[in-house]
DNA sequence: TCCTACAATGGACATAGTCCAAGTCAAGTG
DNA sequence: CACTTGACTTGGACTATGTCCATTGTAGGA
């Protein structure tokens, strides 16, 4: 069962079907989901639900900070459940995979307080761009 | 005038009357305009210039690698025109302003081979959140 | 078991962007 | 300078993604 579902339990979430199985539908590693995908594959569990509850369900879990909300293409936002361990992404610029990456150093710490324009910051987004393997071996 | 002008005429770019009042409305430092903003401005330098051309063209920009575009918020697509100074950016959470801000030390020197999944790693980029010192007085 | 506040529904609406067939025009040629 | 041609522009329809809201349903406490 799904960390996620314990931890939005614990938050005193009132627990719905439609929240489950979203819930259950994030999870994993790697996972990068749109709405739409998130939507579909609900469906498959719990034919009924609607494309405003998960559109909804998702906007509450980016807000308690379980979910990230990840604009890596032009198209869809992704929804990443792996929230509580800092990572950043590597997407294949041809088909549009995503991996979870762990760089090396702290980019927060490598912008000077004069670069800062006097922001508050408080955190940063790291996509990194190339071809992947199977992308690469195909043209 | 503007040197992406230049360099647009310089790689057999038809010039344009559309053509040059888009490079011209994306022209300096700090500049992130949505598409339609740059519609906008556009329209008041040539009223009969189209949605569609305005689209056209920031994609063609883009292509050559004069343009940069940048999803910073869930909204619209921006587009950067300081193309040819590698900078990233810094966004207000709340308002949306964005700077430009160069970072000490190369991200990409940053991700070991080991995190790479077998990708040609080719770009990155960085975005910073943080509120701005205008959003953070007035709350 | 009953109540009530919170959640889900679905359909209309909003926004951003793409596509296409037809008309227009920049710029090279003679 | 006039001609020609293919690249460019147009505008409106269309698609995709996301939001809103009034109504209906239900989880969970009393």
């Amino acid at each position: 069962m799904s960390d996620l579902l314990e931890r939005l339990r614990g938050r005193g979430w009132r627990m719905t079907a439609q929240r489950r199985v979203v819930a259950e539908v994030l999870d994993g590693d790697h996972v990068h989901l749109t709405a739409d995908e998130v939507h579909a594959r609900a469906v498959a569990k719990l034919p009924e639900i609607s494309r405003a509850t998960v559109y909804n369900t998702l906007g509450e879990m980016v807000t308690l900070g379980e979910v990230i909300e990840v604009s890596t293409d032009r198209r869809a936002k992704r929804y990443d459940p792996n929230a509580h361990r800092p990572h950043h992404h590597l997407v294949c610029a041809s088909c549009g995979t995503i991996r979870d990456v762990h760089p090396a150093g702290d980019p927060l710490a490598d912008l000077p307080s004069d670069e800062r324009f006097g922001f508050t910051v408080s955190n940063v987004e790291v996509t990194y761009r190339g071809i992947c393997p199977n992308c690469a071996a195909t043209t």
